[in-house]
DNA sequence: GTGGTCTAGACCACG
DNA sequence: GTGGTCTAGACCACC
């Protein structure tokens, strides 16, 4: 599997964050395969050297949010892709990021066009890693 | 003064984190002039029905970002508009918020230019309000 | 660890500036190495004698200057240090206090040198604690 | 007269501090010659927009510390100069200034040798002011 | 255990 | 009246 995750031990989000929002990017971006079986909630502890609760809220999560299917005994299974919410349940969990940037940003000083552009080098960094 | 600052009871964000980002953006926007003088601790906690310590906070914060200018005994006065922050400490700080848009969005199944389009339509949005 | 925090219970400044300064310095003079972790905030206000509102609020300050970061339920480090603010903000930071010794050292009838002379001596003796 | 009392509206500094910092520093570097009136409290007021108890203030703070006299019903003028404080008492009285301006220097990144010709210009300038 | 937020209420300095 | 500081005590999210 190319996929990995990563914590970051000096980021501001919780680690069980860091974890579901990895799997979810994997998920939508095709790095990780619809069926793909993940690694049990103790052994991702054990290589990331966090608490195995921590792996198991966020195997929780994801599996709330239907990103993955845990069957109890043999594992956690990446879920057949599917749109979940409707477009406009989209636009409303975007909106408060999208808000956030603006308000950030312009503050600090950037033009709208540096955010944009910002956008659109990070998303070819995370593309980029598509297998 | 068209300036209202609002508290969403049911958001993510602290209420001392809401003022901050409202008076920010309002003195971004040319929405509040410099110079110009905020409600006072007291009066403004009374209006939110929020305590006065809260707001201080959200002063506190202000004044330590350069927005504002707290004058004991006299008030609060927005600064003259400056850039406090190196380049190298604004990319920092926006870094996140671009990170948290992308990963969210791309796993909401938006496409990179839905994203910027959004930042541009609330950007226009924002700076419409400006008097 | 060599360093040890005090509080200064006649000082003029107030009790969370002692202890934002002290950090800072230490910091930057290298008594405090970046990456070390700090006392938690319960743990220092207990050997204080202080509210632990009043460490964290320290913590909090020294956060946004990016002298620390605190990682909710881990705890506060040590950043690397770098520098955050523009060279005119740097300025407009340092000069109330030339203003402010200038005044009170002529008025007390010392020579500028003698003015000069005791920062350099006080320099020393700061950078000397470096370990 | 030459000299003029100043407040600045933004300054951090309370307003009865400048005006005794003010006359401190004038009748020290000759700019207020021994015997020299003062204005009234309430001209003083009158001119500056301030309350007259903040310059009463000031100049009681002055009497009391002999940089002025004030006689009841005739004015306040200006205390024939002489050292009032010992060595070691005007030391202990520069030395948190010192201090702060080392903290707060080296923290933002100054150089010792920048913190020294930045006191050395600031006192050419107020020196150049002697008439 | 960790840090973060909020409330309530007190006291101070300044104008 | 203004803002600033501190205490006490509560509740939350995260590990």
């Amino acid at each position: 599997m190319a996929f990995e995750i990563r914590i970051l031990p000096g980021s501001a989000a919780p680690i069980f964050r860091q974890i579901v929002d990895q799997v979810r990017l994997a998920a939508t971006t095709g790095q990780l395969r619809s069926g793909e079986q993940l690694p049990s909630v103790r052994a991702l502890a054990e290589r990331l050297l966090i608490n195995p609760n921590t792996v198991a809220r966020a195997y929780s999560e994801l599996a709330s949010d239907g990103v993955i299917e845990s069957q109890p005994g043999r594992g956690a299974f990446v879920s057949a892709s599917r749109q979940i919410y409707t477009r406009p349940e989209r636009l409303r969990r975007i909106e408060p990021l999208v808000n956030a940037l603006i308000t950030e940003g312009l503050s600090l000083g950037f033009a709208v066009e540096e955010l944009t552009d910002a956008i659109r080098a990070r998303a070819a960094q995370v593309r980029g890693k598509q297998s």
